[in-house]
DNA sequence: TTTTGTGATAGATTTTTACTATATGTCCAT
DNA sequence: ATGGACATATAGTAAAAATCTATCACAAAA
């Protein structure tokens, strides 16, 4: 094995075109280059001075690897100072896990601020079922997770960001109860759909159902807040969307009559999450800090900041 | 400074995504790669894993250098692999220096040939004045030279590959002694044209006019045997012309007559050179003997091979 | 609670690197 | 010829770096 300072010493022989020369410029002393470009020459198998009384000169092997391992060096020096550029934690791309009944809704208020913030930030944002965040952030896939998650084990930091309440929608030739405290609301006997078992959302609306009497409808399976949506016109039942969901989505109301639940009583809560000893967590806290500003400023009319 | 060692137990890290595992794999224990990662970080500045109970998981940091750690070890392996095709001496480009008055008529009849024998052999020629070749070899810029010297110091190994005799190329149109050993012939009077003093080919034609009573023209000063030709032609004088020019260059015989001489005295003789303690000088004795055979083969009709 | 598996640490040891002093060889001027 | 200047090579020692052994501390799983 051979090692970088190898190739210094190689490249600045061949440039001073003597050991002594080039054991002065490098502030080591001649019998060190004797040592280490034998040691090379052994690792290479080549010989790549030709040592005269007169002068150091490149042999034709030499004077083949010569760029080469100019270029190594010029290589390696960039990757120190890409680490340089780098270890101003806000230079990198972080993984970001947000359940897909979120991220679409949320990010486009959140990234552009962020960005402008944190020019050099990438996020790498990859959309996943609420139980697969917590478990992926743990597991190392993501470095931060924005979400519906409510506990967490000790070695997880959870920050509160918001509190989103959650919209009736139902067709508008319904007759529906109007705006009321959903818990004194009877909707026996209606059918209400949902996202499937892995998301928060369905749990808060199954503990709905059983509180009145409304009938949670299996016939689907997905996590698509859009179809939900189009269900919902077409008649077959009515169903809870998130407050964001209904923000961005702005349904139009002669399809789709979408109605708040007075008391505000019915909500899903999402928090900001990382791992507690990331070396990053400094900079993550400076994440959350800004994350939590511009929900406040920008975002303080439809969810209701936390923390 | 660090090490291309600290970078593969980075890398084997990754892979391994335990220390403890890559240890195994790398047959080294468990506790050099702790300090050694850790004094990877420290050049670096960034810490590339985070160390969880569990498992040591990339940090966005790392992530981010992982591939360029990766590309320097594939550039340190393509050298060394580099390295070991250039340690056979028929793998490298060597610097070939030639009078021009030679070299354009020679090299097209060796090159061919030289190319087959050693498929991987790279020749840079360069034309020299037969001054600067000797010169030129001692002090490095050429590994190679074949031209008309003829001693040399005693770092320097010379070969002798072939002697090449003068013709002399007279107008058409002009009164000359026929065919006649030189040195009986009297061409007092009339005009010899020459390159300039730094070839040898002067130096010989100089001894030929004081021998024969001829007068050298001194308006000339070039390098250029197709210039002397020319000037042949248009009347202004006599020249010598070397045997591998004339075969080449084929002069018309209605715009110029070129006859030998008897006898054969008047030649010049060229030389293989390189440097005594040149590494490669076994192989460049393998290239003398190819080069000496082919001349033998191909040009035995035009000049004498020697040595 | 015990076991297992993780990385961290301390200290001894080995290996590598560098230095000092000196040898050897060539060139050049005397 | 011969000594001085200047080049690299070598030997032996000192310093620094890398590695190993043994052990610790901690968390998750059995």
């Amino acid at each position: 094995m051979a090692s970088l300072r190898q190739l210094e010493y190689f490249v600045a022989i061949a440039d001073a075109g003597s050991l002594r020369q080039a054991a002065q410029r490098l502030g080591v002393t001649q019998p060190t280059l004797t040592v280490q470009l034998r040691a090379l020459e052994e690792v290479l198998g080549v010989t790549l001075f030709e040592r005269t009384r007169s002068a150091t000169l490149l042999t034709p092997g030499g004077r083949g690897l010569l760029p080469e391992a100019r270029a190594l060096i010029a290589q390696w020096r960039n990757i120190v100072e890409s680490a340089h550029l780098i270890s101003e934690h806000s230079h990198s791309t972080y993984r970001l896990g947000v359940p897909q009944t979120l991220g679409p809704y949320l990010l486009p208020s959140l990234l552009p601020s962020l960005h402008q913030r944190f020019q050099q930030l990438r996020l790498h944002v990859r959309e996943e079922v609420p139980d697969m965040l917590l478990k992926g952030l743990e597991e190392g896939q993501f470095d931060l997770v924005i979400g519906p998650i409510s506990t967490v084990p000790e070695a997880v930091v959870r920050e509160p960001l918001f509190r989103e309440p959650l919209f009736l929608a139902s067709p508008v030739d319904m007759a529906v109860p109007p705006l009321a405290d959903v818990g004194e609301v009877d909707l026996s006997g209606l059918e209400i759909l949902a996202v499937d078992e892995r998301h928060t959302l369905r749990r808060a609306v199954e503990r709905i159902c059983e509180q009145t009497g409304a009938r949670l409808n299996n016939d689907y399976e997905g996590t698509s807040l859009d179809t939900l949506r189009q269900m919902v016109v077409m008649g077959m039942g009515l169903a809870f969307l998130p407050a964001l969901y209904v923000r961005s989505e702005i349904p139009r109301p002669e399809e789709l009559r979408v109605q708040p639940l007075q008391g505000g009583r019915l909500f899903r809560e999402h928090a900001f999450l990382y791992r507690r000893h990331a070396p990053s967590r400094q900079f993550y806290r400076e994440l959350h800090s800004h994350i939590r500003d511009v929900i406040s400023r920008d975002l303080s009319d439809t969810v209701t900041p936390l923390g």
